[in-house]
DNA sequence: TGCTAATTGTGATTTTTGTCACAAGGGCTG
DNA sequence: CAGCCCTTGTGACAAAAATCACAATTAGCA
């Protein structure tokens, strides 16, 4: 049972109709994940889909020898499209997901999946969109990756952290060469020319974006 | 009403159970496309969603110069993920699907998705293994070109092609360039080497791939 | 058979990116 | 305020990949 009254659950949620926020209210459970807790890690398996009322989720990909590399972030209104993949088959994750603020969440037990998808149409069709968003997301990561160069797609990622966490950025070089599977100096150099060019601003620690 | 027995879809699509084969039985539209043939360009809109029955399609993300990048294959037993999921929101497509070989294919009009969904279990367990597995598949793509280099991508190019079209390969280095999204004579060099070390050998538009 | 187009091989060069080395400055703590 | 760690800047170099140029070979077909 959540704290969350099935009014506000369409608030946030506005593909549930009130069955369905009737149900996940009853039946979902709220949990609270502190900054940099990890949400999911690859090899873990899920007895939840999570729902994300609060906050923001990074979710990366983890390279072999520990490299990572930053897909998207999880916000108030999303799900994670793995936690109800793998559920449905008690499949593993391959991604990790980690808390980069305060977030809440609303786990829904794997039990109820049968009856969700069944009974109410509004459940499937906001897994369908979640799906569909993320692979669409996932798609456009790809097109960066095998397209573009380093200082497009330094860019990109710049805008894309912009947009979900505001135009002023606190990232350091290194946090954000580790992001986009770069070096701490390439990254360095291609701010600078940014910088020099007039689309950021920089301090230490922080990076000022300018659309 | 397509030509294939409910039992021989089961034979095909593992996870159908008698009662949805009956229903694809009933509903879905035979359709075969010549090999060259697009099941699936950038900007269309899907009134259908698509299952392979026979032949193999290729799946690739165009970039915005014209640049293709390969993703991957579907075969018998497989569906399209994305004509599933953008069809749902009526979205549009954002890969190009071609058929590969002479392909056959079962299409079940959008009409019928919320039924398909509500009434039959087995058709949303199909759904989400569906997309499971395409995302997982794409996942592996981000891990090449995120974190390996050329030679890398390149053997595990023709291991994947090997594992769906066999280990004689017809294919040109320039085609093969495209693929990966590197150039003709950077594959030439590459194959040379692994030609030297044993794992490939190669005759005109032919590579041999030793696992 | 002989011509032409497609395919492949390879050296030289450039561009892009990563790595190494080291210096400068900021900010925090004892 | 002295010392230290973290962050940033930058030059020099190395490695990976792309591009350019051109030769050699093969297959198809006129």
């Amino acid at each position: 049972m959540t704290n969350l009254p099935a009014k506000e659950l369409i608030r946030i949620f506005p593909l549930f109709d009130i069955a369905l926020a009737d149900f996940i209210h009853e039946k979902g459970e709220s949990k609270i994940f502190e900054p940099g807790e990890v949400l999911m890690r690859p090899g873990q398996y899920f007895k939840y889909a999570m729902l994300i009322v609060d906050g923001k989720v990074k979710l990366y990909r983890e390279g072999e020898e520990g490299e990572e590399f930053f897909m998207y972030y999880l916000e108030r209104g999303n799900a994670c499209a793995l936690s109800m993949l793998c559920m449905a088959r008690s499949e593993s994750s391959t991604v990790m997901a980690l808390a980069q603020e305060k977030t809440e969440v609303i786990m829904i037990p794997i039990q109820y999946m049968d009856t969700l998808m069944r009974e109410y149409a509004a459940w499937y069709h906001f897994v369908i969109e979640t799906y569909r968003a993320r692979f669409e997301e996932l798609l456009t990561v790809v097109d960066q990756i095998a397209f573009k160069n380093m200082d497009e797609r330094l860019e990109w990622y710049l805008d894309k952290q912009a947009k979900t966490l505001g135009k002023d950025l606190q990232l350091t070089h290194q946090q954000i060469a580790n992001d986009i599977n770069s070096s701490r100096e390439v990254v360095s150099r291609l701010l600078k020319k940014l910088e020099n060019s007039g689309r950021v601003t920089m301090e230490r620690n922080i990076i000022h974006w300018k659309g």
